[in-house]
DNA sequence: CGACACTCCTGATGGC
DNA sequence: TGCCATCAGGAGTGTC
């Protein structure tokens, strides 16, 4: 499932190869993909633009385009982008032909996968209602996530993955980064001590930056743009590692559900917290 | 506003 | 071997 550093494995693997490149073509062939908007009207106006460059903003994979738009695509849980794919992908939705004859599919078979056309006027506000800090902003420190914590009593685990909070974690980048803080999933955010969300900050970026060192992590759809495999899956602490040892105490790793996704993390070293106020 | 249930979708998996 | 029910899960929507 493609999270912050996937997605920005893949936007790496492909900036030399679309950066001022136009778009010739595009033909999108599942209306789902672009919906509410038609696939004509997500056609004309991409057609023809050079992309001048790419950037990411939490999981979203952005393509800016010349005459100030901006292609906003998500890869969501199995959408990938595959550069001259041989033969094309089973599941395609949408074909990019590119001005120096190669092309782009974005594949996806579960069809969760999403892109829109966005006038630079409205980029940020777009974001804004989605997306909380950036990770890597130097604005994401201690202070900052402490002061989010506040008043915030769903489980920990929940609150990691609420976008609105913090951009671009997921349930493997979640579970990792808690592990790494010490800190248990069901614990309630809001009675985080400034130095417990210190640590929390420091766990969910060095988890982040080792996932993007990785190239990323394939649990079973993840691909890159030239169809390899992430290598971080093999790095992973406690993710999917139910029953396995802590790296750091041995203690077998737990799986819970907490809600309503597969949560990973060690018994010992993150302490469950005393009583769940209802 | 916060919390949470529900929805989308289909390949993989497990039981019989 | 085959069929069917269940599961996984990011983000948007709706409800209380």
């Amino acid at each position: 499932m493609p999270e912050l550093p996937e997605v920005e494995t893949v936007r790496r693997r492909l900036a030399d190869r679309v950066e001022s490149r136009r778009i010739d073509a595009v033909a999108v062939h599942d209306s789902r993909w672009c919906a509410p908007a038609s696939t004509a009207s997500i056609e004309r106006a991409v057609a023809g633009r050079l992309v001048e460059s790419t950037s990411r903003r939490g999981k979203y994979l952005i393509w800016n385009l010349d005459g100030g738009i901006h292609l906003v695509m998500h890869l969501r849980m199995t959408g990938t982008l595959l550069y001259d794919p041989e033969p094309a992908p089973i599941h395609g939705r949408v074909e990019f032909c590119l001005s120096d004859g190669h092309v782009l599919w974005f594949s996806d078979p579960r069809r969760f996968g999403t892109g829109a056309v966005i006038e630079s006027s409205r980029l940020d506000a777009y974001f804004a209602e989605r997306l909380g800090l950036e990770p890597f902003d130097p604005a994401f420190d201690q202070e900052h996530l402490f002061q989010l914590t506040r008043r915030r009593n769903a489980p920990l685990k929940s609150f990691l993955l609420d976008q609105r909070r913090i951009a671009g974690i997921g349930n493997i980048y979640a579970d990792e980064a808690m592990f790494r803080a010490g800190v248990h999933p069901l614990k309630r955010p809001s009675t985080l001590t400034r130095a417990q969300a210190g640590l929390l900050r420091d766990g969910i970026v060095a988890a982040l930056a080792a996932g993007i060192d990785a190239g990323g992590a394939t649990i079973d759809d993840f691909r890159d743009p030239d169809g390899a495999w992430g290598a971080y899956q093999s790095e992973f602490l406690v993710h999917r590692r139910e029953g396995l040892p802590c790296p750091d105490c041995g203690t077998a790793i737990k799986r819970e559900v907490v809600g309503g996704r597969s949560t990973y993390h060690c018994p010992q070293c993150q302490p469950r917290p005393r009583v769940r106020r209802s």
